[in-house]
DNA sequence: ACAAAAGTGTTATAGATACACCCATGC
DNA sequence: GCATGGGTGTATCTATAACACTTTTGT
């Protein structure tokens, strides 16, 4: 890739800024990333994670939306949201580069078509990584599993209808431990975020209750749990 | 620039980066920012962030520190982390230029020298603000409330010893409704954010028992409450 | 003694976990 | 009938809010 960086660094001021997200998804009941395999140097055969240049007339945002929209069909990202900076001046080789970074999910039903050089990978058994990437998977993965816990960011991990068990296969992944239907079940609807469809399931093959069907409330971020220690006088 | 695999538009742009701080603290029982008068065209006499260029060879965070020292001895900052970058394509008139932007805390027994041009504001009160220094402020207010209730962050806007009624005061102002000292006692030192110093101080004019200083078992910032919905087993 | 401010004891309440038990289906 | 997975009822536990009451000082 480019530069020796001879003139880069003598021309004072110049700041590349770079647009990265980390895109979680749940696979095979793990919590996945999405990275591609870097072709050339630096850094060589080494996993990144998608993105790119921010450009001139867009935000942040608007930047990882459209270059992830070619990773990805744009639409099936359920939630995309701001992570932190990643500045140190040598965080790549060569020219200087500042990177706003981006927690992305995708819900576990849909399978995005991907480019060849692009593949998911456990988040707790990642490949060799490019620059400072995996501190980026590593913050993304740590928001998701906080927001798990007072919002309803669940529905970004969920397809739009999903039993019960499902729901718990897929909060016990993101978040590294086993949770119990249901007390999961309790909470999120004392919380008014989940709600039955009124639909049911067709048993297994094994015989058991038909599960019945549900939905989240809403499918945009919410806060659901003030957690406020102090709480406002009521 | 390195690394990427898509081809991105053109590079026309000279994308400038600035730090900027919404830097708070308790002034009167307030919650109040410190803020500079502009002098000059754009938005010239509005209130505007103190801040500045990222310089080469300075991640964000250290370039946010070097810069309000020269506002405000650095030493007198006791907690800086990062918000959010803001980077509409026109917040600035002119050249385009990203800004992270950061939360910044001072203790409420400093009171740093500023120049002539800088003073502070309380924040429910606001002057007119430059560019979109009105929405970091708010950013920054919100994210030291919401860290009051789960983390130790108190101890950035006390002096090192303090009443329980000084430090009712401090967390009344900042969260914006009263608090009562009985419970932030208590709380606090269960989770262990809080320890007498043993000793006390002299009661005031008007009698009453005289009142035990206490001060942060830590002074850096920690998680207190995990406050997990979905707790792992124990 | 009395007022004032600080600090403690006690109860109430909310929101979660744990676990036993009941329900509906396939074989 | 019975194994299997789904769902509910109920007890328990933990942490905070509310408030009455006690303690320690100055005048």
């Amino acid at each position: 890739m480019p530069h020796t960086n001879t003139s880069s660094r003598a021309d004072k001021g110049y700041v590349g800024h770079e647009v990265l997200a980390g895109v979680l998804q749940i696979r095979d009941d793990r919590l996945q990333v999405m990275l591609w395999q870097r072709a050339q140097e630096p850094d060589v055969h080494r996993w990144s994670l998608p993105g790119g240049r921010l450009a001139d007339t867009e935000d942040v945002e608007s930047s990882i939306r459209r270059q992830l929209a070619e990773k990805v069909d744009v639409h099936k990202l359920s939630h995309v949201e701001q992570l932190s900076v990643f500045s140190k001046p040598d965080r790549l080789p060569g020219r200087r580069v500042v990177a706003t970074a981006f927690l992305g999910l995708v819900p576990s039903d849909t399978d995005p078509a991907m480019p060849a050089d692009t593949a998911w990978h456990p988040v707790d058994a990642l490949p060799p990584t490019a620059f400072d990437h995996e501190l980026i998977v590593l913050a993304a993965r740590d928001r998701l599993r906080a927001k798990l816990s007072y919002t309803n960011i669940g529905f970004a991990l969920a397809p739009v209808e999903f039993t019960v068990s499902e729901l718990r296969r897929i909060y016990s992944a993101a978040l590294g431990y086993q949770v119990a239907a249901t007390n999961l079940q309790r909470v999120l609807s004392r919380r008014g975020v989940l709600e039955p469809t009124g639909r049911t399931l067709p048993a297994g093959p094994a015989g058991g209750r038909p599960p019945a069907l549900f939905q989240f409330t809403s499918r945009d971020l919410q806060v659901t749990d003030p957690f406020a220690v102090f709480r406002p006088p009521t």
